[in-house]
DNA sequence: CTCTCACATCACTATCTGCTGATACCAGCA
DNA sequence: TGCTGGTATCAGCAGATAGTGATGTGAGAG
């Protein structure tokens, strides 16, 4: 089935700064702290960034004391990579399916 | 490698429009006529998405007479695709490398 | 040739969105 | 209990973006 993505999700994560957090918590766990230090933005830029990605169910928070850990949840990225994989997969089919002109 | 994704790409595909457009061509090949009928959006409103879609590479055009057919480029969602299975995978382990607080 | 139709471009507006500084909140420490 | 540092929230602004109507262009049909 050919199950429609998420735009709201894939909207998040066109961001480049958001992408950059997102790449940079695929490798670690991070606080905000770090991910200011890595980006080099500002840190309220980065609170409503990180507000928008967890809005989105796209990470997770973890208090540690007064830091703030963030964590991705993989099975959202998996659930993208399959969507896409599936358009694509549909998309080499549809080049013969081309409807008549009106 | 954690090629990052493009964000171009990403935010192109997070309108709500574009991307339904983009699932309508993943079915089958349609010309602006055909989307203007599925989409119940404005021709120039229709035809400004495609300009954007042309322009990030995720559609072609293919002239057929009067008519303008777009067929997806299966390869860029593919490619989508991956980076994001990269990505899954890279955040599963990620749990794990937490960074001490500084 | 002229008219029609499919499509693209232009100009404009309303709205959204990202960024910033100021400030509030909250946990731990002295 | 007051202080400090990490984080979230608020208000405001500038730039980006989607939508629209008018108009241009170009290919076929009559």
């Amino acid at each position: 089935m050919l199950t429609s993505v998420d735009p709201d999700v894939i909207r998040v994560l066109g961001d480049p700064l958001r992408l950059k957090i997102v790449t940079l918590l695929a490798r670690e766990t991070l606080c905000t702290t770090h991910l200011v230090e890595e980006t080099g933005a500002k840190q309220t830029n980065l609170s409503n960034h990180m507000k928008v990605l967890r809005e989105a169910g796209i990470v997770e928070t973890e208090p540690c004391g007064r830091f703030t850990y963030y964590k991705l949840k993989p099975e959202v990225l998996a659930g993208l990579s399959e969507q896409f994989a599936e358009l694509a997969a549909s998309a080499r089919t549809a080049a013969e399916n081309k409807r008549a002109c009106p």
